[in-house]
DNA sequence: ATTATAATGAGAACACATTATCAATAAAGC
DNA sequence: GCTTTATTGATAATGTGTTCTCATTATAAT
């Protein structure tokens, strides 16, 4: 990676102005705004380069596959709407939890997932245009 | 389901001996003893017919494929050993969780994954044999 | 502008966990 | 014991996400 592509800034861009983590095919859409015909070996290609020059992080959440975000915020948790299947940063954390695990256990870390509705799906049945283009979960409105 | 086979009865008993979720391949391992010449295929059509008809659950945590543990213990959460992959389970709950989401956030539920050393691996390198027969973690000691 | 070569786009290829196929086996009722 | 047919074992096939291939394009130094 040595050369700074219309493609890269534009990846780049899409996942610092989201402010939430992305997969893969919602980078793509994302950022195609931004570089036409941009193909998705481009956007798995550079979102290794990312993560591995350290400006990217992964987020695995239980059955899923990974996402994307910048990788220079703190610790933080995160919220899977159970309507749009969006993940949103969960700026809060429960603390140290060395308690809950058995004796002779050591806890070196956590993750913790939220599920619930987001403030769109809130009271209702998923938002429309809530997903990603590529969604195709019937539990979903499109 | 109507017969009462020797191959499901091992996949059974194997869960609800091993106290901890266990890996199709896993189970597998384990079964093999009681059901000599059990067969992957037959372990996978088992678990999912004792998930559908309520006995299993299966345990999603991050990136890793589902694991399986008996339905009716209640409310836990998990620990994921970084020595031997082993996952256990954390019979405690950090509680109502509502208060770390944002605004318009409702919370119906939530997962907690544990990170860090469980016992046999506490202290130094990952046990040995800890591990199932298929794992080839090159960072675990076989 | 010329040049060297990093990066891209399109699609093939891959890895993996899981499911389907089908002939052979073995429960369970008679 | 005999019969019916649910279940099994072996393996092929599937699906999904990700990576590779390679000819083409475009960046950036000269």
């Amino acid at each position: 990676m040595e050369r700074n592509t219309r493609q890269r800034t534009a990846i780049r861009e899409a996942i610092s102005t989201a402010a939430r983590p992305l997969l893969p095919h919602e980078v793509l859409a994302a950022a195609q705004a931004a570089a036409p015909g941009l193909s998705i070996a481009t956007v798995y290609r550079n979102l290794k380069a990312l993560v591995d020059e350290g400006q990217l992080r992964a987020v695995m959440l239980p059955g899923e596959s990974a996402r994307f975000e910048l990788a220079d915020v703190g610790h933080h948790h995160h919220f899977q709407c159970r309507g749009c299947g969006r993940v949103f940063e969960v700026h809060a954390c429960p603390g140290d939890l060395q308690g809950l695990a058995p004796p002779g256990f050591s806890v070196e870390d956590h993750d913790l997932t939220l599920y619930g509705r987001c403030r769109d799906c809130a009271g209702g049945p998923p938002a429309a245009g809530s997903c990603s283009p590529a969604c195709n979960d019937p539990a979903h409105r499109h």
